[in-house]
DNA sequence: GGGGTTTGGTGTAAAAAAAACAATAAGACT
DNA sequence: AGTCTTATTGTTTTTTTTACACCAAACCCC
């Protein structure tokens, strides 16, 4: 084989990091190997990416596959090409990010996963492949993220209280339970930002004081931005 | 051919945004191309990725095939992956951004470039395939890295004046020259982290008063950062 | 060697932002 | 009615950021 040839014996393919949120810990969904290698482990859903197509287009892919979701937010954060990194062959992978409101997903029988389900982050083992690396890096590009862009809400449902919205950051920042984030100050600022629109309803279905709910509205967001200001809790 | 052979008709390459300092603009290093396709466009120095070779070694090579120098700041950016991207066929890059100092600077004849020059990050032309874009987003990387990390230093001297450290700023951020930062603010913020010190020597060679020369310690950002501060301009 | 020119170096006061902190209100349940 | 649980709200203090102007040191030129 000559040394061009060489260069093409090789494959790329992305990798999904799909975090979600349910009130307690962040979560992150992960697969059950179906094929070989590391046939039965769990891993980072992912695929190769296809000769014609883009790669964030294949992230959706997988994406969609795995959840039946589409146009949920997602980002590249980084590219694992370490040359053993693959057992079978020289395959590079890109790394990306999505967040997804854990009640809109449906799992749909993925033909790349035995099972599918989501761990707590601080209960994640031993991945196949890289996984574990990729996704310390993914939790740590999330935890910047969340901090200086207004990604956090889609991990919750459209109507969401300023406590879930909190106990949110807090779960994704790793701080103790109301004891990270000063109530006070939180929702001052959250709201003096003027991205949230207050709904009708209030919270139901619960054994106290109902909160009430808020919406983010991208609109207001905007305009925040173009004012100048930047999004930082 | 069949669809798995497909897939590994498909090579990656490593492109390298190399940043530089004169006390003037930021600067990139672009190369003009000796080879189709885009023969005699400036385009960024980039290779393809050997087999065996990790990703970072790749871009190490590229940067010391090109300037001779080992061992200085790189940072992987993202990895541009758009189907048409290469006339040739599909060929995926991964960015990086390197930072080095223009002093140490000594051109090596690459066998993959005409000529290299230093461009003014404000008058790049059009470069090939989808360069411009990459440049772009490594700029942009850079703009949020130099502010929250102290990777500025990588860009001067291993001494230098808190003038000339200001204006790499103002250059790096795009503001106006001594406007945008307040001498005194800069000065007062820079020197209380206590990450640098003071040289014995003076500025010399200079029709006015001799400025005093300071150079970054690592070992003191570290303990800034062990005790809970961050670096941020 | 004196005056002009250029950049280096320094502190304080006002404003804004962040942090600390606790009592009352609303509804569910018994 | 009383208890329980969470929701909601403001003020004070501290810290950080911004705004702002004058003298000092070296060189140059006459």
């Amino acid at each position: 084989m000559s040394e061009v040839e060489s260069f093409f014996k090789s494959a790329f393919s992305v990798d999904n990091v799909i975090f979600g949120f349910d009130g307690g810990d962040l979560k992150v969904l992960l697969i059950q190997r179906g094929a070989a290698p590391f046939r039965g482990k769990w891993a980072l859903p992912g695929d190769l990416v296809y000769p014609n197509e883009d790669l964030d287009t294949a992230a959706e892919r997988v994406l969609e596959q795995l959840t039946g979701l589409r146009g949920v937010y997602l980002e590249q954060v980084r590219t694992f090409g370490a040359v053993d990194r693959h057992p079978l062959g020289r395959v590079i992978t890109i790394a990306y990010f999505s967040l997804i409101k854990v009640s809109d997903f449906a799992l749909t029988p993925a033909s790349f996963a035995q099972s599918a389900h989501w761990h707590s982050i601080s209960d994640v083992g031993e991945l196949a492949f890289d996984h574990n690396e990729i996704l310390d890096i993914c939790l740590q590009r999330l935890q910047r993220k969340v901090r200086n862009a207004p990604v956090g809400f889609e991990l919750l449902p459209q109507k969401f209280t300023l406590t879930e919205l909190q106990q949110l950051y807090e779960s994704v920042l790793n701080l103790p339970k109301n004891k990270g984030l000063d109530k006070r100050n939180f929702r001052k600022k959250i709201l003096s930002m003027n991205v949230l629109v207050e709904c009708e309803e209030m919270q139901e279905g619960v054994a106290h004081r109902p909160a009430k709910l808020y919406q983010f509205d991208r609109e207001r967001y905007d305009q925040f931005v173009a004012e100048g200001f930047s999004f930082d809790i």
